[in-house]
DNA sequence: CAGGGAGTAT
DNA sequence: ATACTCC
């Protein structure tokens, strides 16, 4: 039986999950040294702007530390190599292997900025000990402290075990990429992650839960606890609080009073290195941004090309990701004297979808929809910016912040249809029909082999192919009948069940002939963008009269009568937001086929 | 203090 | 939708 559990009312005494916590030793000098072995032996700085972000341990060895002013660095080490690390293309994808390799073992593995990674291999543990002779288990590595006597829940076993694994994913990791780590082994994140550094570069280190509280005092200060960053600190300071051995000292009720209530509960825990919060898969990103800073930008047209340049590159990220994004994010800093740094101020709106194609499985937008981009992210620019003034940045950031979102919950036909919506309109409609490219491709214009100077200005030139207007009349019957049999995975997240973002997607796919027929105040004020768009339209042909112009009627009519109705009743008043349900069974059994075909594409 | 992100609170 | 906090 499980021994962790029947008989722990205590969760403060819940040894049950072995939790792993993997490191890459000075991440992105490793990355740079794997590219170019001859740097390994050199002292090494990776540089980003004016300051040395972090160093190989041939260059630790003259006093190169972490955010070091290049200037200082090349006092302590006239030597030193610098590689200039703005550019994080390639880190991240080096971020990904690693995160990939560590999904082959099962267990959820969550990414921590770019260089860790926590792994719960608490079923992994088990299924293995069920194969394994008990004493014969040995400890991998390094141990903070030796356990005095075996704890009763058979956590000591247990982690041992992880230690195992660990150790085969960082063979795996330097085997297959050649990258070094570090680990921690731990019945918690918190702990795992904190002895992780005890045995630097290439070790690991596992820790038994007996000896956390101890472990907790060792820390310097309460500011290298996890999660307790400057202002927590501050707060803790201003109480006098401020070692870990303070932390754990003081009262609960002390704590409440500057804190939340779970806050307070949540220090008290960590303080004696308790944690119970979960290692949670890792998704693909939620937003994807760059940004730049400078010294001070104070003209509109500088702007500009500042955002112009962390468009385009941002599109080759975006179509690396392959998701369509339909948020978009404007992030500004002002030269402020007071503060450092920090003070960012951002804008955001929806962005219509249809900026975004896919064709042969490539995200692309066209020269007009990048246009559009740079008229949406100047207009929020103009919402953070009073022009009639002067002004100062020191800092532009661009993200897309969502992407399609995939159908959750609500089993409403709308979610279906929509669905099929996005289906459709992702599909390939050039190259049926044609082959000229009418698109933008910038497959060509990577940056990622940038290692010098500065990223802010022409080191990513468009590529200069000439656009060319798509003529999107007529364009549906070049679907075919292959598209509609293997549509694209993606889904559109514009989607969603309410009704402000029903009036999008009708303002999206309705012709202007049937906007008339959505009695309703313009939706689209929110983003000026579309409602400018000149929606040039699609699909002659069939249309019942209650319908958009993007239903075939025939299919329509071929819709299961309750279908027919919950779909009208939409059409009527998309606003409502009390959408009549239906059976999702039967959704699902109506001819999905049909269903494919139910709407054209949009512009 | 660079460049990304994630999560939370309001 | 934004700001703040943290890594």
């Amino acid at each position: 039986m499980d021994s962790s559990s029947s008989t722990f009312t205590d969760v403060s005494s819940d040894h049950s999950k072995s939790i792993i916590h993997i490191d890459v030793d000075c991440f992105y000098a490793q990355v740079e040294m794997v590219r170019k072995p001859e740097l390994r032996s050199l002292p090494l700085g990776i540089q980003q702007k004016n300051i040395v972000v972090t160093s190989n341990y041939e260059a630790r060895k003259y006093g190169i530390r972490k955010c070091m002013l290049v200037s200082d660095a090349l006092k302590v080490c006239p030597n030193l190599k610098l590689v200039n690390g703005e550019d994080l293309h390639d880190y991240r994808a080096a971020s990904n292997k690693i995160f990939t390799i560590l999904q082959n073992w099962k267990g959820p593995v969550e990414k921590l900025g770019m260089d860790e990674n926590f792994i719960d291999v608490t079923n992994l543990v088990q299924e293995k000990l069920k194969n394994i002779n008990v004493t014969s288990i040995t400890l991998s590595g390094n141990m903070y402290c030796e356990p005095s006597e075996e704890c009763p829940c058979g956590c000591h076993t247990r982690l041992k075990v992880a230690s195992q694994i660990a150790s085969e994913m960082r063979n795996k990791i330097y085997d297959e990429l050649g990258f070094t780590t570090c680990a921690g082994i731990a019945h918690n994140k918190l702990l795992a992650k904190l002895v992780c550094p005890l045995n630097k570069p290439n070790d690991q280190t596992t820790i038994f839960p007996e000896h956390g509280a101890n472990f907790m005092t060792t820390l310097q200060s309460v500011r290298s606890i996890p999660s307790i960053g400057s202002k927590t600190t501050e707060v803790l300071i201003s109480q006098k609080i401020i070692t870990v051995s303070d932390l754990q000292e003081v009262s609960l009720d002390v704590l409440k009073k500057h804190f939340s209530g779970d806050m307070a509960v949540r220090l008290k825990c960590l303080s004696v290195g308790e944690d119970n919060t979960p290692v949670k898969q890792s998704g693909r990103p939620q937003s994807i941004g760059l940004e730049d800073s400078f010294k001070t930008v104070s003209v509109k047209s500088e702007v500009e090309e500042k955002f112009l340049a962390l468009l385009q590159r941002l599109l080759i990220l975006v179509r690396e990701d392959g998701r369509i994004p339909v948020s978009l994010r404007v992030t500004l800093r002002k030269r402020d004297v007071k503060r450092l740094s920090s003070h960012r101020e951002s804008r955001q709106c929806q962005v219509s979808p249809s900026i975004f194609t896919i064709s042969n499985g490539t995200l692309t937008v066209t020269e007009a929809g990048q246009q559009k981009l740079m008229s949406i992210i100047m207009r929020l620019f103009n919402k953070l910016i009073d022009l009639s003034k002067p002004f100062h940045l020191t800092l532009v950031g661009l993200a897309f912040t969502k992407f399609q979102e995939r159908m959750t919950g609500r089993s409403s036909i709308v979610n279906y249809l929509m669905n099929d919506i996005s289906v459709q309109s992702v599909l390939n409609i050039q190259n049926d029909c044609d082959t000229s490219a009418s698109s933008m491709d910038y497959s060509a214009a990577s940056p990622s082999s940038s290692t010098t100077t500065d990223l802010s200005d022409g080191e990513v030139e468009p590529s200069p192919k000439k656009p060319k207007k798509v003529n999107w009349i007529a364009k549906r019957r070049c679907l075919s009948k292959e598209e509609v049999a293997s549509p694209s995975k993606l889904k559109v997240g514009e989607l969603r069940l309410n009704s402000k973002e029903l009036e999008k997607v009708s303002e999206l796919r309705l012709s202007s002939r049937d906007r008339s027929l959505t009695p309703r105040a313009s939706p689209a004020k929110d983003n000026p963008s579309d409602a400018s768009d000149s929606m040039k339209d699609v699909a002659e042909g069939g249309k019942c009269a209650d319908c958009p112009s993007y239903v075939d009627k025939e299919v329509f009519n071929a819709l299961p009568d309750n279908m027919q109705q919950e779909l009208k009743a939409m059409w009527k008043n998309p606003a409502s937001s009390e959408l009549p349900r239906s059976s999702p069974r039967n959704l699902n059994k109506a001819k999905p086929n049909t269903l494919l075909k139910y709407f054209v594409p949009h512009k």
